[in-house]
DNA sequence: AAGTGGTCTAGACCACTAC
DNA sequence: TAGTGGTCTAGACCACTTT
């Protein structure tokens, strides 16, 4: 039977939120399962029902419990994950057509849309940095909204230098089969190499709402550089991916 | 001056949250300053201390607060990131001397330090799956806490199939100049490739803990494989990193 | 000793979901 | 309509840090 032991050094909230996960973990309660409410919970620890909350708190927090408003509490049941392998930007996938969301989401069967916005912008410290331009240089900005089976599941941000993109589909919404990769290597810029830094962190208020996050889910923050033949970056991306959605695989050799 | 709109649609603490993120992000307070206390921000905003403490737990959740127990609000500091770079694995690195760790923290001028524990232990699912054994067969496993003058910063768990770690140094504590994976090469298993896959997600109790992590700190979850010159996986290792103090780079060819 | 954040109580009413 | 989680009040005492 759940209580506290009001003699344990630990506060009751930890020591009911420690029991709750305990029989999380042991499968009392299976993913997806209903737990007592709030209520139940308060009367079972004999405690006040902020107390009950706060141990709740930390469980979601934990990403371990959901809870639905006027439904009821509910272990978080696992999200099948979607593996982006580095090979998805091979130059043989990026000519079979689609950009590379579209053709991941396809093979994860699920149905692809975009929200896309381009705009022009002058590039901060940072994107000078990446992009190897002056602070202030003229740039094109894609700001997209990915979506599988109309649920938002990835921000992605792409900078260029705009005399790259000056007079092609870049500057449009519709960049056309390939994407902007496609255009660049029509513009003479063949794509050698890329490098990407993954960094996790906890979203902003506008990414947990555009993302639709569910509290105790953190992003995966991917920013990849793409350079030339010639060793010139030729555009910067930053990615935010729901940590729970999405792993990102890598292989290299041992040399 | 901070006041509370009782006619708007948002509940009180979402707006005190939105009030002071603004203020943090427009600069009124930065990284490293103390803000009011609970008790009179409950009086500027005209409210109950409840409702400004879920103001906080909201900031202090999103990473950009910290509390400090007897002492007040900060607004949290960016901490140094260390870059773990692939090259940490290349060859030379590796014969260089000591493991990746304590090569990557000389370097950015730590002092490093590990806790070691040495048990052996049968495969289950995932591990058999990732070392492509049967499920049950013996292994070694090697349970790493690294520290960074002194703070812990990165858990770490390796598996190898038994019958390449029996009579090596692998069993041991101390694995000798190089580590594990010189002890491989020298039993004739030349690394040849490694895959690494990366998730983000909230640390668990223990996990939070050890690493000494704050609210609001995912962690990294890194697994990596090592195969050796006939594509034999001959280690896969579990590494938990917590993510303000690490970025992952990679690189590759977009061919 | 004074000030800080941390924990806890015993209520109340609201918003949402299901029957 | 009943049950659920979400928000809020007005207190109280504890644990920790600083002076």
């Amino acid at each position: 039977m759940p209580t506290i032991d009001r003699s344990d050094g630990r506060p009751y909230y930890r020591q009911i939120a420690d029991d709750l996960r305990r029989r999380i973990i042991q499968g009392q309660y299976g993913p997806g399962d209903q737990l007592p409410s709030e209520r139940v919970l308060t009367e079972d620890y004999e405690t006040s029902r902020l107390t009950v909350r706060q141990a709740i708190g930390l469980l979601r927090t934990e990403g371990l419990l959901l809870a639905e408003h006027g439904r009821g509490l509910f272990v978080r049941a696992a999200v099948p994950v979607q593996r982006l392998a580095r090979t998805r930007l091979d130059r043989a996938q990026r000519q079979a057509g689609a950009g590379a969301f579209q053709t991941d989401a396809q093979r994860a069967g699920f149905q692809p849309s975009v929200d896309v916005d381009v705009y022009s912008a002058t590039a901060d410290a940072r994107i000078a940095e990446l992009l190897q331009v002056s602070t202030g240089s003229r740039l094109i900005v894609r700001e997209r909204l990915m979506m599988a089976d109309k649920v938002p599941v990835q921000l992605s941000t792409s900078w260029l230098p705009a005399e790259l993109a000056a007079g092609t589909r870049i500057e449009l919404r519709d960049t056309g089969p390939g994407g902007i990769y496609a255009r660049l290597e029509e513009k003479g810029h063949l794509l050698a190499r890329f490098t990407e830094s993954v960094r996790a962190r906890m979203p902003s208020q506008d990414e947990a709402s555009a993302l639709r996050l569910a509290v105790g889910t953190p992003v995966l923050a991917v920013t990849r550089t793409a350079f030339d033949q010639h060793g010139r970056p030729v555009e910067t991306n930053d990615m935010v991916l729901a940590a729970d959605r999405y792993e990102l695989t890598y292989e290299f050799s041992a040399d």
